[in-house]
DNA sequence: GAATCTTTTGGAATGTTTTGCAAGATAATA
DNA sequence: TATTATCTTGCAAAACATTCCAAAAGATTC
């Protein structure tokens, strides 16, 4: 094993784990606890680690929906339950918004063949039906936000408040009963536009994100028609979201 | 196995594991660890690979992340030397329109340094700069053509209509006395709608485009301002184009 | 087709970096 | 303050990189 890769499994496992002891770390990279230690040094001035007493814990937000990495394997086989029951949600032949996000973006994976047009502004998502033509893809304009991959911007928003489709397929930050919140707030006037532009709303949450609250408050659960999330979601807050009236549909486990 | 090959497959290889050790390459390629040294500095210097200590790893695990690497290796060290002439072309602080095309897309490669602010119709562009954050990148919205990865439809055009910019950088078909032309008739509008946005017109043309007509006419020759190409040109009709007022920048053979 | 030149390859000798250990220094805890 | 755990520093061994060289493989010339 080379010394980036060690780097890089160290990072990956803190990620996971959030905080653990050098001893921890050293067993599992297979190296002796000098050298996980010289590691967490450079790692810290890189900056995503921060060293405590006796270990390491990671600095940035362990679940931000919306940083993109097809590596992230952040709850995946969730993430593709609930792709895969989205998916069933939709008709044929409609148009659909997709927002940027994790979850959204497994959603799209199982897309390709139910719909014949797709709006979005996540790079990812353009990505991934750049060279299949079965699907019509529309991409809203803007300016690159380079670690998410999403279009932001007055462009963006503009040009999600001139489209109309059926369907709107969205990702957010953290649902309790006040509603419904995101973290990056650049992302809210565009999350708002493709809301408006859409008849029917279907929110694509796992169930980390369930009783979690971000900075930005980005719409009521009255706006809310369906929430697809998957059967680890907190059965009270489930209940309570139904009593409101939204139809919360939970994917079976894999 | 040739050198060329074998190169590539490590490539391939290292867009696979992401990491490799030089053992593990040197056996994965069956070369002495020697060659498999030479052939990672030649690799870094183009630009895929990053070696470390014991071994290398990819750059930019592309493979799903922002995909879309341009597998084109037509005139690929011509294309080369265009896009780096072609930036130096360039000042530092503007706004340069990049067209999409295979020939554009090598000079985005050498504009990361200098140019603040890039917009572009091309996904493999901006690809490129999704993850850094040197450059600011807009995108124009539209619909994506699958094939080609671009942006086309009226949302395109549209967007160009309302922008100024201080270059617009080209790609084209074929060009004569006559003019330049291309042969995506869908890709005209959004090209002349560049061309009006811009101040300054650059064409980047590898010598295959000399002489050449496409059957959409794009613009006549008081339009451009330069035109770069590499030194396999046609000296009649680099010459005649001089005597038309056109800059012809001939980028040295590497 | 032979002879010569150029490029590429694999290995050996020589530097450089990294690693793990141990001893002294520093911080946490009672 | 004593005690323990964790951290830094210095050092030798190992792993790795670089440079140089001779043999092999191609390319060129006659």
């Amino acid at each position: 094993m080379t010394a980036e890769e060690r780097k890089h499994r160290i990072e990956a496992y803190l990620q996971r784990v959030e905080f653990a002891s050098l001893e921890e770390l050293a067993q599992h990279v297979e190296a002796s606890t000098s050298t996980v230690r010289r590691d967490l040094t450079t790692l810290e001035a890189a900056g995503n680690l921060r060293r405590t007493h006796g270990g390491a814990r990671i600095i940035t937000p362990k679940t931000d929906e919306f940083a993109f990495t097809s590596r992230d394997t952040h709850q995946l086989s969730e993430k593709e339950a609930i792709g895969k029951a989205c998916v069933e949600l939709l008709g044929t032949n409609r148009s659909v918004i997709l927002d940027a996000g994790t979850t959204v973006y497994h959603v799209a994976r199982y897309l390709e063949e139910k719909a014949p047009q797709i709006v979005t502004n996540s790079l990812p998502v353009a990505n991934l039906f750049a060279s299949a033509n079965k699907v019509e893809v529309i991409l809203a304009g803007g300016v690159i936000y380079p670690r998410l991959g999403v279009l932001v911007g007055p462009m963006t928003v503009e040009a999600f408040s001139k489209m109309r489709a059926d369907v709107a397929i969205m990702s957010a930050g953290g649902i309790t009963l006040e509603g419904i919140t995101n973290s990056h707030a650049l992302l809210i006037d565009i999350q708002r536009a493709m809301l408006k532009a859409a008849q029917k709303i279907i929110f694509c949450l796992d169930h980390t994100k369930f009783g979690r609250q971000s900075v930005s408050p980005l719409c009521g659960l009255d706006m809310v028609d369906t929430i697809v999330t998957d059967s680890r979601a907190p059965q009270g807050l489930v209940a309570a979201l139904r009593t409101q009236g939204v139809e919360v549909i939970l994917a079976p486990h894999t």
